[in-house]
DNA sequence: TACAATTTTCACAAATTACTGAAAATTCAG
DNA sequence: CTGAATTTTCAGTAATTTGTGAAAATTGTA
């Protein structure tokens, strides 16, 4: 499968970003392809458009899987194992928030919640502890609103990131709202 | 400086999870240190308290300036520089999205905008467009919204994160508002 | 200005992470 | 059940990233 330069271009660059994005280059841009192309794609076909080893495809997938990134699916007739994105951009979003919650917040909460229930040593483990505690209570309604994004629609997660600065506006009508 | 055995398991922690972050070990190591120390704290004391050398610290130090998450201040009658975290934990996390949209999404933004100005070289090329342009109006939204988040007061954020699955309700609220 | 204290830079070394090819394991059509 | 097709694993190697010490640059006081 030869790419065309636009594609090229495209699958270059999420290369680089790849690593900054908690993946890694060839992450990047495997996945780049199986997303820029409207149809599934096997592990041949990757290899040869990314130009990297059919055992380097294999493990990529493998990751990919993990994340929930990627649906497998068979092609009558081939025993080939071929893998597409979500067509939803949003389903795509949703589940790369939730997961890199799992692997950035989740295992951060847990110790933060460890060092809450030690007995402080002297005055500078209390201070530590204050810190620990702002931390951990942002990093719980972060969870929460990450939660509440995985049960929104599309729909309703577009509306609430188009609000932009609207959020501002409407968080003060709530306000006057509740003071009647 | 000897770190009590509740700091050594947080900043070890943090030093794990510093590569997750887009850091690295040592960066995550010394901004644990910092954050969790209440005095400022000079670049010696933090090369002794992590077992790391002294360039390592500077280099380190650089690099967190870049983020903007370290406050440098003078000791009177001490030549060194000292460095401290902001009190304010909602002031860090604003700072953390805005320095990793900065890094992890403008370029992107900006390359997606590159390929949209492209003519498509075939219908191959224009599903990737279709979907280049989902993804930056997506991305678009996300930058809108955190350039929001930048103007809001930590007790503004606060409220917002605390509403938790009010969220939702209250955009249905709004839209029965705007349908009289 | 001179100089000691302090910080920064940088070439090299160490450590970590990613990639490959060969071999093992699995899958499935006949 | 057999064996060819396909996928996965893994040990070794390659590439990248991170850390160090020595030297250079900068800073600020006397």
């Amino acid at each position: 499968m030869k790419l065309t330069p636009m594609m090229q271009s495209l699958v270059l660059h999420f290369g680089e970003m790849g690593s900054r994005w908690g993946l890694n280059r060839t992450l990047g841009q495997m996945y780049a392809v199986i997303v820029l192309t409207e149809a599934p794609l096997n592990a041949d076909q990757i290899s040869e458009a990314l130009q990297i080893s059919r055992s380097n495809v294999s493990m990529g997938l493998k990751e990919l899987k993990s994340w929930n990134l990627i649906k497998l699916q068979h092609i009558p007739g081939d025993r080939k194992e071929y893998f597409s994105a979500p067509s939803d951009i949003w389903e795509i979003a949703r589940t790369l928030v939730v997961e890199r919650r799992k692997r950035e917040l989740d295992p951060t909460l847990s110790t933060l919640r460890d060092a809450l229930m030690e007995q402080p040593s002297n005055e500078s483990d209390e201070y530590t502890q204050m810190r620990v505690q702002q931390m951990h209570d942002l990093m719980e309604m972060v969870t929460l609103w990450t939660n509440e994004m995985q049960g929104m629609s599309s729909e309703k997660l577009s509306a609430l990131l188009k609000l932009g600065e609207g959020i501002s506006k409407l968080l003060d009508v709530k306000d006057k709202l509740l003071l009647r």
